[in-house]
RNA sequence: GGUCUCGUAGCUCAGCUGGAUAGAGCAACAGCCUUCUAAGCUGUGGGUCUUGGGUUCGAAUCCCAACGAGAUCACCA
């Protein structure tokens, strides 16, 4: 139909055209124009008849007449003098507009012209978005709330891409401090020259299950303390192996050779390890940042700051800033001793990240128990000049936990990254060859397969709740390839491609075929209309900062695409250009599922 | 105690810029494979949306209060 064939009408979203069409009726039927807000334009629901809803309560107590009166007198109008509205329902308030079949039918082959459909691309003058997340410890291995933290941040970071910015992915690794002290002396008191290589260990895990031994032969020492009739705290305090620790703090600061060796090597071990688990889960960084190479630029800052007047320095040498007209604390930025804090070394990083790039916007990805961090942060750096400061986001997630409570490393209740990926990818070869999936397939595609799976489970667990909220993941039960799960939007995918693929054997022909004779089903047009709310939905997404928003829909796609698939059958419908419809349906069906898994870092297998 | 989150089915979660009878999945039960992949589809049961007020034509959604859960208020990172 003539009306919407032009590309800009098809770009436009299918609410704003009912909006301009609603408005226009209004304007000649009561010579009023509609504001945004009065207008509210919404799916209609399923138990109803028709695809747009127009809710008429606001607009009849503007006009002061009946809201079915209204709606009776718009619906009229719109289905004489536009198109596009091929029947229309009242019910009570609510005017019920049925979009005529071959509007859907021009929207789905505008959706099929385009390769990317609903992700805006990036050009050399899109805003520059800075990501950080990752952020680990040197001191051990990733567990399982590393795992939400990198599987937002780098599905935000694709998010932010589809949203037409240029994103640099960054990772600050945390490489310096008391802690990695700990995991040093350990090793150095315990160790007997133990490596990655000797001992089969991957690094990390070495260099945590030192750390792990610091803190059990310290409450050891704690305890004789103790008996000895010493305080808890005191002991704490004096416990020979945190003396040692101390000093080797001091000697690193030092630039003692030695020590920096240790660091140098043992961190070596701990990046080797990190490396192997960031690519089993698939993320990756564009830069990376240490603390031990960004505290010092963080001092200068500050310093920089008392010359301007900005923070205070007291009398005992330490630095503070006062807060208190923006509502809140004082807060130490330089120790008496000259160390640096926490916060030192972050204003630290952003002045390297903001030499190093002219970023727009600034998103940190960390948990929400530093809520109070980064709203000082932010205050910070806007006093400091930078003018992403002020506007800084923290995305700021919730924690994970276990069906017993919260994770506690000391207590062993900690599910490690690597463990979790490798149980989630062998329950997924068990499931499959239980199935029967795997029989025709190499070991090799057979084990590219499996792992997708097995990280779709994971991942689309993680992904489609609230990053907001606090969840529970519990081990045993999560892992489910069943219903609202990602291998079950694999499968979906797998099946369309499998029909694709049937169809170019029997060399079917999806282009240039007749146009529809007959009226297509319900379920058909429903779907065409899920697939065009994709662009919206990445919008939101965007806008939102929730890749839960992404899942979601991925789920609502794919059980739709389901019940059409059991309801209609594809390549056995004898009508030609009916059957080149449904296959052109499923192509951009599967297209969109593909790019909505890949917002979320979910690979698509082919088969399964 | 101050500040900030959160409270929806037995469990895990959607819905929240106010709209029609509050939705999924899991678990339970009952059906559907000589037909394009049954990791699928269909159906049954399961709810005072924590509670009490308020705003409104209309509240799970907005406001206030209470109760409950969590985070934070470090010269730890």
């Amino acid at each position: 139909m003539h009306i919407f064939s032009s590309s800009k009408t098809i770009i436009m979203s299918t609410e704003s055209i009912i909006r301009k069409a609603v408005n226009q009726a209004a304007q000649h039927l009561y010579a009023i124009s509609i504001d945004e807000d009065t207008l509210q334009v919404q799916k209609t629901k399923k138990e109803f008849e028709g695809d747009v809803t127009i809710v008429m309560f606001p607009l009849a107590k503007q006009l002061r007449q009946s809201p079915a009166a209204l709606a009776q007198a718009i619906g009229d109008y719109l289905q004489q003098n536009d198109e596009m509205i091929s029947k229309f329902n009242v019910i009570q308030g609510f005017l019920n507009l049925s979009i005529a079949q071959d509007y859907w039918v021009e929207t789905l082959h505008a959706i099929d012209a385009q390769p990317t459909f609903g992700l805006k691309l990036a050009t050399e003058n899109s805003p520059l978005v800075m990501i950080e997340y990752s952020s680990p410890n040197t001191n051990k291995p990733l567990h399982l709330g590393h795992i939400r933290n990198n599987l937002l941040g780098y599905s935000l970071a694709e998010i932010m891409k589809a949203n037409g910015n240029r994103v640099v992915k960054t990772n600050i690794v945390n490489d310096r401090g008391i802690h990695i002290c700990k995991s040093m002396l350990a090793w150095q008191k315990y160790g007997n020259g133990a490596t990655p290589e000797s001992t089969g260990i991957k690094g990390d895990h070495l260099v945590g299950d030192y750390y792990v031994k610091f803190d059990q032969e310290y409450k050891k020492q704690i305890q004789i303390l103790i008996e000895k009739g010493i305080p808890e705290d005191q002991a704490k305090k004096e416990a020979p192996l945190m003396l040692e620790a101390q000093e080797m703090l001091r000697q690193w600061e030092a630039n003692d050779p030695a020590i920096r060796h240790l660091w140098e090597t043992m961190n070596q071990w701990v990046y080797a390890g990190f490396d192997i688990t960031y690519k089993a889960l698939g993320v990756n960084f564009d830069k990376i940042y240490y603390e031990s190479k960004t505290y010092l630029t963080g001092k200068q800052q500050v310093e920089e700051g008392v010359a301007k007047g900005i923070f205070q320095k007291r009398p005992d040498t330490s630095v503070w800033a006062d807060l208190t007209a923006d509502g809140l604390d004082e807060k130490l930025l330089l120790r008496a001793d000259g160390t640096s804090v926490y916060m030192t070394q972050d204003i630290g990083t952003a002045k390297l990240r903001y030499d190093d790039y002219p970023i727009d916007k600034m998103i940190y990805v960390v948990g929400n128990e530093q809520n109070y961090h980064f709203q000082v942060l932010s205050i910070l750096l806007d006093k400091l000049g930078f003018k992403w400061g002020k506007d800084l986001v923290h995305f700021s997630y919730g924690m994970v936990e276990l069906p017993e409570g919260k994770m506690k490393s000391r207590e062993g209740t900690v599910v490690d990254a690597d463990d979790l990926m490798d149980e989630m990818i062998t329950t997924a070869r068990q499931t499959s060859e239980e199935l029967g999936k795997l029989d025709q397939c190499t070991p090799e595609e057979a084990a590219s397969i499996v792992r997708k799976i097995g990280l779709a489970a994971l991942k689309y667990f993680i992904l489609k709740v609230d990053p907001r909220k606090n969840m529970t993941f519990n081990p045993k039960e999560s892992v489910d390839f069943n219903g609202n799960t990602g291998p079950f939007i694999q499968y979906t995918y797998a099946r369309i491609l499998s029909v694709l693929r049937k169809a170019s054997e029997a060399n079917i022909q999806t282009a240039g075929s007749a146009p529809l004779t007959q009226p297509l089903s319900e379920k058909e047009i429903s779907l065409i209309q899920l697939v065009n709310e994709f662009p919206a939905t990445v919008a939101e997404a965007g806008n939102s900062y929730s890749p839960a928003i992404i899942a979601n829909y991925a789920y609502e796609l794919a059980k739709e695409y389901n019940q059409f698939y059991h309801d209609y059958s594809i390549l056995k419908e004898e009508n030609e250009a009916l059957r080149a419809f449904r296959l052109e349906l499923s192509r951009n069906s599967a297209k969109v599922l593909q790019s909505a898994m890949h917002l979320l870092g979910i690979e698509m297998p082919e088969r399964m």
